[in-house]
DNA sequence: CAGTGAGCGAGCTTCCGCTTGACTT
């Protein structure tokens, strides 16, 4: 009698697992299982936006698996996580499995401790419909604003081009703030800092403030130096001093965005890596004695929610650890966004006992780094206020006023732990440092008064930790999307990363200008915080989803209908990015093109001169054959590798990164190698015979990498095993072989070009020999088809040739209807 | 490790959210 719980995620199913003990079996299901497959657009827009679900592609493994646990259970427990998704997932999991109301339940836990988990599987219900039907809309109104608008880019703009929801939105609040950027006209303004001394030695500094009549401006040199003669050689006298106390409150726990924010700011890592880092620790590193123990609760996460357990334990630990004062008598709490899902806890240790220093030596210094933030900003958060003494003094001379101010901490409270970090370097230093002792009507003689002149500072670019910021304020994507979506809009080239600071590319404001122009429902910042809204009705059971649908798509449906009229015949130009790289044959500078197989450098003088060349990135390392540039590229199918630059005269190619560090046993380059089974790094001299290699990060265990070793050798027998199968069945197929074969010469790589080449019925010149060779191959009944369908296409070209004439004579003779027939027209 | 870009030709590209390993040499 076993009863099998389905989780979401697998380092949840065993941690759930300990705690339900052997009489019930808990699995993942890594998600989604089901889902609107990818190749079209599956929705029956016509009938009620009925939608056409299929199992996703590539998840046969763990839905055989799955099957096959069901099968061998007499329950099942839906345990996906309590929010919309989750919901879904368990409703497509029981249509997909067809599993029965009298042998299925739902449940949920809101944490994953021990006592959450027994009171979730003690109160089992139904599925919640309307959650379901919530995600289901917007899963719906995402894949038609997608698949609807993309194809409308790659016709207007250029083919591979993508839209959505979120991600052009996203590329919209960059083309926006660059916008301002250069909209945003400097003003000019100067500040005076006058460094000035007590009697007994005491040094500060003070800035202008104003005069007798309260806070003044100084907006050019002229009203800066008025003050500044004003001053000078005279006397300085301490006014009024005002001392207060100031309270300052810890930030809260992480959640995904703040931790990417953070880690950004303090650590200098990509959101892309600090979420890769944290499901390290979040999946358990081996902590010798203790075992594989789980660091962190889950990182992708929209909740400010602390277990009770979580916060006794800092409580625990903060008296123990810091005294008494530094608690603040009860367990912080912290409110949650209202738009939140809510469905797990916020980023915190998983027991706060395991301090950073103490299991440093089991972690990677990354690890290291991001345990150490997300363990102090939770113990800080549960921590009392700072509190510091503040002095802000009025320092007077010939009826100028300047202003000193400074604090000192009177409790640091949880700043003894951990500070945030900002943004915005100046605000740091504008903080204040301790005054030195002085009282009202003290003389002071002035050392130096300095003026300086400044100018306001447009607003910064977007980072990709603040981008990500400005989208989650905005209710724009969600924890999980956050780092891919910024991945997705660098990838398409609407955007590039110089440094940490995001700039749109000519792409990128060109198709975020059609999609304002046209689409200006969708391109807003406020059409998701709508959709949310009207989502909330459906979770509520107040609005039906196909409502939802119809409301949005008659608009949607009228704008793409008027984009089409106000674009007929036109295409947005983009401009092709020049480069310093000269063109070898005719002396241009050749631009940047993208085509099927990624971007690559063109002669801009094409069709005239046909010169193109891949995109290389110097490494500075030098080849260990021939001593050449190792350069950077990319492999066909999108993995980044390094080779000679002077490939093929030098073969030599590799994976592993070149340092800028050389060999100090031959001076050749240095390259990080990883090994693949005991994941070991090494830096390793690649020149023959030299063998110089050098320890960077100790690997698994021997037993651990023997492991992964048959693992990664059984996969691959069964990866060639499935090969050869291929192959015995596609001999089997004779005629097909022969195509393939001869339209294997008509180059591409693309195997669908390749089957589609003889039944083309035009081809150009440059095809012509190719496909006459494959049309040769061809069976006798082969070719009468294609005899068929060249002769149809023929038979269709002339006659739209003849309507074409026939009109062209209809509107030359009565000119004033205008009424022109296109293309597309005609062809339907 | 050859190729891509305009027109021609056919078929392809594409969304957002849930999850984790994949993995060419």
């Amino acid at each position: 009698m076993s009863k099998l719980v389905i989780v979401e995620s697998p380092a949840k199913a065993k941690t759930i697992g300990k705690y339900l003990g052997s009489d019930y079996v808990v699995k993942a299901s890594m998600g989604h299982l089901r889902d609107l497959p990818k190749k079209k657009m599956s929705i029956d827009i016509e009938h009620d936006f009925q939608p056409e679900y299929v199992p996703i592609e590539g998840k046969d493994k763990i839905i055989k698996e799955i099957r096959s646990e069901i099968r061998k259970s007499d329950f099942v427990y839906l345990a996906t996580d309590p929010d919309r998704e989750g919901e879904a997932i368990s409703w497509h999991i029981k249509e997909l499995f067809k599993l029965k109301d009298k042998n299925s339940r739902r449940v949920t836990f809101n944490e994953i401790t021990k006592q959450a988990v027994r009171s979730g599987i003690e109160n089992p219900r139904d599925i919640d419909i309307d959650l379901v039907n919530a995600q289901q809309a917007r899963r719906i109104l995402d894949r038609i604003v997608g698949y609807q608008l993309s194809p409308f880019l790659w016709r207007k703009v250029k083919r591979g081009l993508s839209a959505g929801r979120v991600q052009s939105v996203a590329t919209r609040l960059v083309v926006d703030r660059e916008n301002e950027i250069r909209a945003f006209v400097p003003e000019e303004y100067w500040s005076i800092e006058a460094l000035l001394q007590t009697a007994d030695g005491g040094k500060f500094s003070a800035r202008y403030y104003g005069d007798a009549n309260g806070k003044a401006e100084l907006k050019n040199e002229e009203q800066a130096m008025h003050v500044v003669n004003a001053v000078t050689g005279k006397p300085f006298t301490v006014g009024n001093i005002k001392r207060g106390k100031k309270k300052r409150t810890a930030a809260p726990p992480f959640i995904t965005s703040t931790l990417q924010q953070e880690a950004s700011r303090k650590l200098n890592m990509t959101p892309r890596r600090t979420m890769s880092i944290a499901q390290e620790l979040y999946e358990g590193i081996e902590l010798g004695e203790y075992g594989l123990t789980g660091l962190i609760t889950y990182m992708r996460t929209d909740s400010l929610r602390l277990a009770d357990e979580a916060t006794a334990a800092a409580a625990g630990f903060i008296r123990g650890r810091y005294g008494e004062e530094y608690y603040p008598g009860k367990p912080r709490v912290f409110k949650t966004k209202g738009n939140a899902q809510d469905a797990h806890e916020a980023i915190r240790p998983s027991n706060v006992q395991l301090l950073p220093e103490e299991i440093r030596k089991y972690l990677t210094p990354d690890q290291f780094k991001l345990y150490r933030l997300i363990w102090s900003r939770f113990v800080a958060c549960q921590m009392a206020d700072a509190i510091l003494d503040t002095v802000s003094a009025d320092i007077v001379c010939e009826g100028q006023v300047f202003r000193a101010s400074g604090h000192t901490v009177a409790f640091p409270g949880f700043t003894a732990v951990y500070e945030e970090g900002t943004d915005d370097e100046k605000k740091q230093d504008s903080a204040g440092k301790p005054l030195p002792r002085f009282d009202q009507g003290d003389k002071l003689t002035a050392e130096k008064i300095e003026p300086s002149q400044h100018f306001t500072q447009p607003p910064a670019r977007y980072t990709e930790a603040s981008l990500i910021r400005a989208m989650e304020e905005r209710g724009i994507g969600r924890p999980s999307t956050y780092a891919p979506t910024i991945s997705t809009i660098i990838d398409r080239d609407y955007v590039t990363k110089e440094n940490k600071a995001l700039r749109p590319t000519p792409l990128g404001e060109g198709v975020t200008g059609l999609l304002v122009d046209e689409f200006k429902s969708v391109a807003d910042y406020e059409f998701t915080a709508n959709m949310e809204h009207e989502l909330d009705e459906v979770e509520a059971g107040k609005l039906n989803y196909i409502q939802l649908l119809h409301n949005f798509y008659d608009g949607f449906e009228a704008a793409l209908k008027q984009a089409e009229i106000d674009l007929e015949g036109k295409r947005i130009k983009i401009q092709d990015e020049v480069t310093d790289v000269i063109c070898e044959k005719c002396g241009r500078n050749m631009v940047i093109k993208s085509g099927r197989f990624g971007k690559f450098l063109a002669c801009p003088g094409f069709p005239e001169c046909t010169n193109t060349k891949p995109i290389t990135e110097d490494t500075g390392a030098a080849c260990p054959v021939c001593g050449a540039k190792v350069v950077k590229k990319k492999s066909a199918r999108g993995y980044v590798y390094y080779s000679c630059d002077t490939y093929p005269t030098c073969q030599f190619m590799t994976w592993d990164k070149p340092l800028k560090t050389k060999c100090p046993n031959c001076d050749s380059s240095l390259f990080r190698h990883t090994d693949r089974d005991s994941k070991e790094v090494t830096d390793v001299c690649l020149r023959e015979g030299c063998g110089y290699k050098e320890l960077v990060k100790e690997g698994l265990s021997p037993e651990e990498t023997e492991k992964r070793r048959k693992m990664r050798e059984a996969r691959a027998a069964k990866a060639a095993e499935r090969a050869a199968a291929k192959e015995a069945a596609e001999k089997n197929g004779e005629t097909e072989e022969k195509v393939k074969k001869a339209t294997k010469k008509a180059t591409t790589k693309k195997s669908t070009a390749k089957k589609t080449l003889p039944w083309m019925t035009k081809t150009t010149n440059k095809f012509k020999k190719l496909k006459d060779e494959a049309v040769q191959e061809l069976t006798a009944k082969q070719q009468e088809q294609y005899a068929k369908a060249l002769a149809k296409y023929e038979a269709e070209k002339a006659a739209e040739k003849a309507k074409k004439a026939a009109e062209k004579k209809a509107a030359a003779k009565k000119p004033a209807a205008k009424k022109k027939t296109t293309a597309k027209e005609s062809a339907e």
